[in-house]
DNA sequence: GCGGGTATATACACTACCGAGTATACAATC
DNA sequence: GATTGTATACTCGGTAGTGTATATACCCGC
């Protein structure tokens, strides 16, 4: 194993995400890539077998990263006992993220993950498209499980409502260019885990 | 103005509209829209000046439909007067269109629209991204004023909730290819425009 | 009405380029 | 000295866009 192997592939992965994230699957050249990771094309195909598999791999390392960050948002001591304090802070992440990226007079590109699957939306079976699938699903486990914990009803279905209105508001703020929708939405969210009559 | 010249245009945008809703906007060639349309690539060059301004004159094109169909599934009498039934009317529309789609053994594949702006989130000038913004804006009137009419309470809020809904319920089902999120959006979306405390 | 001119519409064949993937050779570690 | 990793240089298919030629309908002077 000359030079460093792991090290390598996580430069490729990195550059990776980096490159499709920006400019979305097809647009996202792999010389691109390997430039961007100091790398050849050559050695990039050493690492990853196609595109295609690249992209699967690079979500799945991207998964890690987002559950983390997501976590560290709602892990405040109000949010462990209040669903609607919970939800506030996860919907207050998305303001603070779009308010970066205008601060670095960038636009809010939205979700990595949901912007490939529709990219891909004629291809099921592709590797991003399975990374993109695991990766909601385990949004939506932590996040049912935490509202459980917090004693709302139906945890279950709030969670799945809840991430929909998180994938609505990144939806229309990266078409509107408004952060406006992230505040409606967690007003909505919080409306929606509140116990209440039916 | 020899043969049909706007018969031609329409069969251009149509067969445009079919491509691009299927396989993307980088993925969908003009030499494939050409044939579909029974037209030469330079015949479709006569009409339009490239694929970006083909892809905004497809989705104006477009718009229409969308919104005549939107407003058939709205105008049923109790949809009128109730809010609720307004916008369980909406979300039946959706369900009815997986549903059709899987009947025919496709994967249902969400809003061209929404699908495009995503594919672009790097380009918020791009023909096809202004086209999208005018659309989703024109929906979201559109519902808000029927909500007005209803009386729901703060109508221009709860539209753009119960948008972020359905965006949300489109980008889940794709990703899932489950219509469950369709209902489970549905229901929080009556639940939103209810009469009630805050 | 009617021949010819003009703007419009379509066809064929082409260019230039980019981008995914590869054949082959070389380098570094154990 | 064998395995693994990296580099150079290439192939080959696909795709946006164009140069040039031709066909069709309308209009206008007569």
């Amino acid at each position: 194993m000359p030079r460093d192997s792991t090290a390598t592939r996580a430069r490729i992965l990195g550059a990776a995400y980096a490159l499709f994230y920006r400019k979305g699957f097809q647009r996202a050249s792999l010389d691109e890539i390997a430039a961007k990771a100091g790398v050849t094309k050559r050695t990039l195909y050493y690492h990853v077998r196609s595109k295609d598999a690249l992209a699967g791999a690079m979500l799945e390392h991207q998964h890690g990263f987002v559950l983390a960050e997501m976590t560290r948002w709602m892990d405040r001591p109000a949010a462990t006992r209040d669903a609607r304090a919970l939800v506030a802070r996860l919907f207050e992440s998305v303001v603070h993220w779009v308010k970066a990226e205008a601060a670095a007079r960038r636009h809010w590109t939205g979700s990595g993950f949901t912007r490939i699957a529709m990219e891909l939306a004629d291809l099921p079976g592709h590797p991003a498209r399975l990374a993109t699938r695991r990766h909601k699903s385990a949004l939506e486990a932590e996040l049912a499980r935490r509202l459980a914990e917090c004693g709302a009803r139906d945890a279950r279905d709030a969670a799945a409502q809840v991430q929909m209105l998180l994938e609505g508001a990144m939806a229309l703020t990266l078409i509107h260019g408004d952060v406006r929708y992230a505040r409606l939405a967690s007003a909505a969210a919080r409306r929606l885990v509140m116990r209440g009559r039916s």
